[in-house]
DNA sequence: TTATGATTCATACGTTCGTTTTAATCATAA
DNA sequence: TTATGATTAAAACGAACGTATGAATCATAA
């Protein structure tokens, strides 16, 4: 009785995944994801109620390891730091590193998991942009926080629009649907798919840590 | 017969500007339009010829304008250089500024198109990304020849990448969704909107700065 | 073995979707 | 004024949507 269960939930929160990535919220219907799936119709609304449910389902499955995994990183890094503000650098690597290197696992979604995040961060949607701000609410709080602590002579103002501009960088970078070809055939041909990924972060790194401590706007 | 004509499109076209923001183009239906654009159902059909044409012309109506400005700018920029490379910030300057300079002019689309631009960069769609891809496909290239040498000690492929992230936070900032609350009460009562706008244009070009001209990443 | 609750299945419900059709209405030129 | 082509209008199309129903099937405990 549990096997099946167990694992016709899991294949439709797959499908769902990958078809959401894909194709979006709206664009994509039940009958997609239980055909992708292998299961019957109506074993989404029996295991999760609803489409929107099994969407929160999605993004739960992923983001509760992830940020418990996020507070844990930041709880070590003032635990070493022993009453010290923690370097930038460390926190920007622990909120958004911890993201990246996701994709490498794909027991935790991987690319695609990843990709649907950073889409998601821009959907109009409201239930989900709902969701998403009660699932991270208390993750941000503790890095804006942090931020505040480890640039004390920057206004927390800008420290916050700094750190919106970071998220968005990254969940571009991360939805990978580069709309505008920006990336081109020389460039896929020199890099196989796997070393783009590796490099991502370090790039992306640098980028993010660049632009955090770019010197002030003058008004 | 020329009057109602170009009153029904326009009527249409701000009406789809501003549903397929709010509300993406999946989320949008040609009975929301319609309504919104006190006009008949039938009308979007026949002046446009389906909703995917609609959709792309909402876009061409702003996008035609701005990548000429673009082209423009970036012609006049490398006139006055005579020869010599083209300062970053200027070119960032060019393209992003223009960019976010379309938000205070109503005639232009403002605020809406810009959002609905910003969210569309991630859209799901295969059509829109394609049109999307064809329509900038001229002046992403310019600007990238005019990056290389502008920075012409950069790799060609960190330079393809930083111009990525600059899209991503550019695009994230203007669609505006804050989808993870970033952005508490306090900040908000601090200043009101178009304080807001004003301010974003100079902090989101220091940060944009910052990223380009970070140190390069170590693999 | 039988009873029980969990799960799967085929099917249908009512709604909404984008599009099409055909007729009415409009503005303009002859 | 009448003829003509452009536009608007009302209505309907078949398809696809998310969801609900009730019977069949399954695994397990008594």
């Amino acid at each position: 009785m549990e096997v099946r269960t167990v694992d016709t939930r899991e294949r439709i929160l797959d499908a769902g995944e990958r078809l959401f990535m894909a194709h979006g919220y709206e664009g994509t219907s039940m009958r997609q994801i239980t055909g992708e799936a292998g299961v019957n119709l109506a074993a989404v609304n029996y295991h999760f109620g609803s489409k929107e449910s099994l969407m929160q389902e999605v993004f739960r499955r992923r983001l509760d390891w992830l940020n418990e995994e996020r507070m844990r990183v930041l709880d070590e890094l003032e635990a070493e730091a022993a009453g010290q503000p923690v370097k930038p650098s460390a926190i920007v690597d622990a909120f958004f590193g911890t993201l990246l290197r996701m994709a490498g696992d794909e027991n935790r979604g991987g690319m695609t998991f990843l990709r649907l995040l950073g889409r998601t961060l821009t959907e109009p949607s409201e239930f989900i942009r709902a969701f998403l701000a009660h699932e991270y609410q208390a993750v941000m709080d503790r890095y804006k926080e942090a931020l505040f602590k480890a640039l004390p002579e920057v206004p927390k103002a800008e420290i916050v629009w700094r750190f919106h501009f970071m998220l968005g960088a990254t969940s571009y970078a991360i939805a990978g649907t580069d709309a505008l070809r920006l990336v081109t055939d020389w460039q896929i041909e020199a890099e196989d798919s796997t070393d783009r990924l590796d490099r991502l972060v370090p790039r992306l790194m640098s980028f993010l840590l660049g632009g955090l401590r770019a010197p002030l706007p003058q008004f």
